[in-house]
DNA sequence: CAACGATATATCTATATTACTATATAGTAA
DNA sequence: TTACTATATAGTAATATAGATATATCGTTG
């Protein structure tokens, strides 16, 4: 029974700092990761995080396809990470998560270590 | 010309918390976020935060399959995240790099917010 | 060396997801 | 209403990746 990995109800983040993670809980995080893992939506996110955009300046400012940037909005406002309000005949897109700025920081500062490991390694 | 999104030469956190993510960084940030994105991954990854682990150890503790646990521990550790050292014929596993569990965590959080949120939709 | 156990890799099928194109919908204004 | 603009969605082909199975490689022991 090596180990516990299943169900408890306990909040999420413990004070010990210790967390228990469902495996109901892991698809859903997988899912939102996956969200995170392209390139188009970074791109977005990467966009959004200067200001607030509509549809129409994402499509100019990534030079993305307007069905793709309809897409990618689609699927980061279901992950939660923008919203969307309408203003006339545009809609207007924000950042809502802040906790996307801190993954995205994350995971950024990894790629510079990560590449300076790589190096090394080569060296 | 609206966004500048290009390339620029400075070190990733900017002292305003500023960042400035050039495309190569979105492409390899969205890589690394792809390997997260799974939650066979993240059982594994579950696993080695209580503790390094073999891979025999991780196959009893997760259920997965031989194959499949070697293919995503090499995936795992071509982004760094866990790293491998031989132990006679046993090969044990660790976390290697400390972001991973603050990764989890945060994106865990998440999940738990945005059922608060829907939740709250709903009502 | 041979035989064995542990781990890695190759191949396959099925599934998912992309970008693209075209079309549909929603809002505004005449 | 019709016409127009902005956004969303549907349909498709191409690509990628998971899990399952089989096989290969590595390290140990005899």
């Amino acid at each position: 029974m090596a180990i516990r990995n299943q169900a408890q109800k306990m909040s999420p983040q413990q004070k010990g700092g210790k967390v228990k993670l469902t495996d109901a809980h892991l698809e859903e995080v997988a899912r939102l990761f996956g969200m995170l893992a392209e390139s188009s939506r970074l791109k977005l996110l990467r966009a959004l995080l200067e200001r607030p955009m509509t549809v129409s300046e994402l499509i100019e400012s990534t030079g993305m396809k307007q069905g793709n940037v309809s897409k990618h909005l689609g699927t980061l406002t279901l992950g939660g990470f923008v919203g969307r309000e309408r203003e006339g005949n545009f809609v207007r897109y924000a950042i809502t998560d802040p906790t996307v700025a801190s993954l995205c920081m994350l995971m950024c500062s990894r790629v510079e270590t990560h590449a300076r490991q790589r190096v090394r390694q080569l060296a």
